[in-house]
DNA sequence: AGACTTCTTCCACTCTCAGGACAAAGAGCG
DNA sequence: CGCTCTTTGTCCTGAGAGTGGAAGAAGTCT
């Protein structure tokens, strides 16, 4: 099939994709119900999107009590690509328009292997994608890194666990080789995108989302759309100081959130409490395995391990801290928790709720959900569909 | 005169108004040169705004090559209040529509007397520079009140520093009293609006301000609009954690930022040092007044005092802990300081900024600056007129 | 079968707006 | 001073956007 390169050609038709694609097929009437045009104008822009190939007649709708119309959908052989980079694996998923997962697939993956080494393996995942009959090539793709993103050029600028990465024109790459139209972003903005769009924050429009992986990061929502900051770090929250004097960082400094609590840290605090012998659940594991990760802590957690949960409390108070500062700053509707260590569960939630709402004051707290993402890991590979659906269906 | 109420009839004219407020008067062919609008609809717009009485001719421009243009201006005679409500003092100015100070008043007030005695003194103040002749009446104001406020309705809502205010509909109220509309904010959102209209954050679309008075609070604009949360507490700074297990703070929590450096603490502060004996120019001061505010630290600080030094050099350095995350997490491409103890001047903002600069990730500080405010009292009450000439030049 | 609803299409009419033509008013130059 | 060139303001026409009414098509319900 040939690709479409259609673009709306005014917000009027910019607005009725949207609409197709947040809510499915509809008929002509119940898209006027919510656009606010007169009937012959929407029936002349559905006409005119019709032509483009961008939508497709869908059959008759159930009758409203009178005369059954006519539905219309976003042209079903539409697909998108989602390709969220972790630190350490890659998910890759095929969407539709409408931005359901069609296939997903996701594979361990050091990150600093470097751009090449990484986009060679998700040509070939999404190669292995298309194989199987679901794509015959892509619209658009939208892709996640965790790293800070120029995001207007799609390029990463100093990302500190991406070495290789800064500056390499990711978008154009990757643009090229998929011959199709790509956006990038910061892998903690996606995830806030497809927790919006598919998730628990689908009716907020101010929100915070807590990413907790092998680092941390907040993807921050004002107004509906995602904030990025002046150069495109905003949300680096990992690095924001948790406790005063406190451990050595990374980045040089002492303290930081992420040298306390983040997938890396509570690995390296799993083998330490295996090795003194105060967890013999995780020694076993240590044992086995050679190493440890946060699903083994979480495991042992699962089975009562008192050194486990003890980690994993300290850890959400520790997020909690930073979290309660944000939310007096940021005032937000929601917070959502997710990312890797989602795995650690409601004895992490309840570690970072009891500190924010110790923390913070009343009136930020007093109607303030915290909860885990909806997601898990489809988030981020969603998030990059709606963000390069986003950009198609803008005018040009 | 009879006051001004027409509003905009659509965008292109609320466009037109923000340029005349903002660049003064203009010629078509100047705005022309602004707006992307073809001649024939310029000049239609132009002429329905000379129609209402919002804009007036202003004689002949300077020629550019060729026939001269004829100048339009807004109505000389619109006037504008401001009024910033702090917690110890009350601002009100009289503005005309390009936001210019023609007078401005400034009294001691406790904001804990209640709505009712402070409304009196505002309304009285506003009488007397009516009565110097600046202004017959009012055709909008904007006002500032020490705590959060539901914005749509002008109301504040559970403000820590002002009994007797919660729910006090001070829009309706002044509204009535001024027979003008009126806008009620956060008086850290007005400054911050204030130095983003005149001052030094002009040219900057996301920012922050922070204003350390008897609290301290932060000002947020993103692309060019104060960002309030979702209950209007956005900004609340001050209860954030900056000292574990540090001092008590009013609010009940421990190590607050208010708690460790504010107009109150510092006061509180020097009054111990000038005690104790560490500090013989404050014990003078404070013998004298029989009490010490932050201008006392300044002046002592300014003679060389060390202990006024110290006192200052630590409390930039707490602000900076707390300004370090704030930067991180939102990545702004300006920080301004401002309110009371900006009096403190370059040895508090020294500190502040070798903290930022220390703490938080060159990224996000590589090209930050923090600089002081650049408009002093006036910032609020220009803030003030900002808010209601934004509102009252939008389409109604 | 008839009355009522809902949906779609068609059409006439209004409004907006851009852009060209032209006149008015100035600058610069010899 | 006269000429040319530039800029500005005004007028006009035509294209396109958009509204709302009328009528017909296709249902439901009694």
């Amino acid at each position: 099939m040939r690709r479409m390169t259609a673009r709306p050609a005014n917000a009027h038709q910019a607005r009725l994709l949207k609409l197709l694609r947040d809510g499915g097929p509809n008929s002509r009437a119940q898209l006027g119900d919510q656009v606010d045009l007169s009937r012959s104008k929407l029936a002349v822009e559905v006409d005119r999107l019709l032509e483009t190939g961008l939508v497709v007649a869908d059959g008759l709708a159930a009758s409203r009590g009178g005369r059954r119309s006519h539905n219309v959908r976003l042209n079903p052989d539409l697909r998108f690509l989602g390709v969220d980079i972790g630190a350490t694996s890659v998910d890759v998923a095929v969407t539709n328009a409408e931005l359901e997962i069609l296939g997903h697939l996701n594979q361990p993956l050091d990150v600093r292997e470097g751009p090449v080494a990484v986009f060679e393996q998700v040509l070939s995942m999404a190669a292995k994608l298309r194989a199987t009959g679901l794509a015959e090539g892509f619209d658009g793709a939208g892709i996640g890194v965790p790293g800070p993103v120029r995001f207007p050029e799609g390029v990463p600028v100093a990302p500190p666990i991406m070495p290789g990465w800064d500056g390499f024109p990711v978008r154009e790459a990757l643009s090229q080789e998929l011959g199709c139209p790509v956006m990038v972003d910061n892998d903690v903005n996606l995830m806030a995108m497809g927790e919006q769009h598919a998730g628990v924050a689908r009716t907020v429009a101010d929100y915070l989302c807590v990413k907790i992986g092998t680092g941390i990061g907040c993807g921050i929502v004002v107004g509906g759309h995602v904030y990025r900051g002046t150069t495109g770090s905003a949300g680096d929250i990992g690095h924001i100081q948790a406790v005063p004097d406190g451990r050595p960082c990374a980045c040089g400094n002492r303290g930081c959130l992420e040298a306390h609590f983040s997938g890396a840290a509570l690995a390296r605090d799993a083998v330490e409490a295996a090795q003194q012998g105060l967890s013999p659940e995780l020694a076993v594991r240590l044992e086995t395995h050679g190493a440890l990760t946060a699903a083994d802590v979480a495991a042992a957690a699962a089975a009562g391990d008192a050194t486990c949960l003890d980690l994993i409390r300290e850890g959400g108070t520790r997020t909690g801290q930073v979290i309660a500062g944000l939310v007096s700053f940021f005032n937000p509707g929601l917070v959502v928790i997710g990312g890797g260590v989602t795995g650690l569960g409601h004895t992490l939630l309840a570690a970072i709720r009891t500190q924010v709402y110790r923390q913070s004051l009343p009136l930020a707290t007093g109607n303030l959900p915290i909860v885990l993402g909806e997601l898990g890991p489809t988030a981020g590979v969603i998030g990059g569909a709606r963000l390069i659906s986003d950009h198609l269906f803008s005018p040009a």
